[in-house]
DNA sequence: CAGTAACCGAGACGGTACGTCGAGTCTTACA
DNA sequence: TGTAAGACTCGACGTACCGTCTCGGTTACTG
């Protein structure tokens, strides 16, 4: 795909990265609602317009600069064959994104951005949610071919309650410890029922 | 404990409940970062300057405006003998709450504010996540009483899944189905697990 | 002299006009610490960063938005050959304009902005003083040329003496009547010494 | 005429001085239309209401603050006999007022307040012009009987000459020079013509 | 000699304006 | 035509004062 071959000065994808990198950079040091444009078209060395001309707002470019591969679908779901330590594993690389402050920072970021904006929202769940879904919803099929899960076990329920777990300690700024993750591990596979 | 018999003239509390009622009147029309003291003074018929006498920052007044007694803790868990009716009931009772659009509304703004303000959070933690964590806690204990719940089952882990699990659909739009509630009360009492 | 060519849009002269010109209205209707950049600006149908961007002070508004070219000077000194005629004149005109109400006012408001900002002095100085000083010395000199007017009179004594007294009777709201611009004349052609 | 004898607490004159020297001071320290009545309550350790109560206004404060005895008048014309050195006296009494930092301040604040403000305009001339020209008209009588002066001198334009020249040489900032009292004394004496 | 009326310091109140910052748009000169 | 720069309108911010009102408390006249 030729980029169109149109008159004029091509559009500069350099300027865009570094959009991108300094809107991360806003986000971690003062988050969503600090967030200042001119500031960032100064970080960036991009005039203002730059901005708009690829994200029509605010909320557009905090939902890409935020989502496009650096936040929690980074962290794949291993499968070493043993489901429930595949499922430990990938907590406690959720644990670590969580610990080091600018990972904080940014799901908070990006919690208080689709909890207000309703096209963030979408896109989070396009570009999370669902890349998250389908990960763990594979690796449960698998569970369930070799035994380690029921068949009739609620994926949905499973997939949002562990993302939304996770998200709200984050949010409350509780840490997530190993020991609440082994909890967690355990209610999810045995349940709490005696 | 005596009042503290200050000079001056005393403070109004019905200027302090008119701030608050059109703080929740702004959140539901408008969000939480789209909030303006200027117009819930207006509407409120108050000065800037008494806005700020009480509340030191948009947050502050967010988080005693939306938590008090306004929010999720409003549905306590009911006791009726069988915990696994009673948990779904406490669902169903928060999704009737997140389908009144109003509900939704506060319940995201309070999500943006508790995500951005650690101050919220701590506020958030000891108003909704405490309460509802004793309310469940305590019905649990009597569930394991009778045999209902296993004794060694996680209950911070069922506690923050729970209420994470309600507030992520919420904060991502996706609607409370029946269907999602019983897999939820399904996963939580028993597991996925084969 | 090159128009600088500076990167960016170009400063809006329209905008600036239509700046002074609402700042000369609020200042004949309400007067110098009334006015109110709220004001202007919404009458000018401006940004208030607009006029922070052109005039860094309410009074360096005043100072300009005034003294351009809409005042005392305006006033220029005749030349008819008849010095005593052609100083009656002047203070005549003077009086008119003293006596439009809109003319006192804007005669006040520039008063009390001389009176409590240095720089607004400065450029009363430079844009009225001078420039009368300059008009009526050249007079004063043809005068003493042809002889009505003594070779060793305190020109500035004079200037002052007349502008001076002008402004007071504004200032203090006494008319200037024609005995009284009679009579002054009298005192600064002949003295009051016997 | 007794006080009244009205029921209830005196007011008190200790209040009122406090609040009149506060006044000079912010005065002196900010000028008039940075005066602030909530600093001047604080210096002068008195509620705002008791101000209010005896002042109805920020420009009557500012008159009666000001004006009472504190100011031009307090430099009297003397009477030694000689006309011309007593005028000279008078002038060079006020250069060195002026020449105080708090005295030029004063006179500032004052020719702002009266510019501004209609009411004090006709304190000012009550308690300044007319004591000033009543003095000024008493020693220019007596110059009459003594033959220094004319018979049909223009009284009021000589008063109004000499104080509204040393009022303008304050307002712009200009020295009042002993070359410049000099002219004034020759020109206010003998005159400009030839 | 108790009542009561006017004062006092203090400070909260509803407002208006300040001077600054940010969003999103528009207009230059340059590449 | 795209880009960096930057001015534009609009609107909100948090602060400072204004002039009023209301506290608890203090005088001083009056019945």
């Amino acid at each position: 795909v030729t980029p169109a071959a149109r008159p004029g000065r091509t559009r500069s994808e350099a300027a865009r990265q570094a959009i991108l990198e300094a809107t991360r950079v806003e986000l971690i040091e003062r988050g969503y609602d600090k967030l200042s444009l001119d500031r960032i078209a100064a970080a960036a060395g991009v005039g203002k317009q730059t901005i708009y001309r690829w994200y029509p707002s605010k909320s557009a470019l905090v939902a890409e600069g935020v989502l496009l591969g650096h936040l929690i679908p980074g962290a794949g779901i291993p499968d070493t064959g043993d489901l429930r330590a595949d499922v430990t594993a990938w907590l406690v690389s959720l644990r670590e994104i969580s610990e080091r402050s600018e990972g904080a920072a940014l799901v908070r970021a990006t919690i208080a951005a689709t909890a207000e904006d309703e096209t963030v929202a979408l896109r989070y769940d396009e570009q999370v949610t669902a890349v998250t879904r389908g990960e763990l919803t594979a690796r449960l099929v698998r569970g369930i071919a070799d035994g380690s899960v029921r068949g009739d076990a609620p994926i949905d329920a499973v997939v949002d309650s562990l993302v939304g777990v996770v998200l709200f300690r984050i949010m409350t700024r509780q840490p997530l410890t190993s020991a609440f993750i082994d909890g967690l591990v355990d209610l999810t596979f045995s349940g709490m029922g005696s």
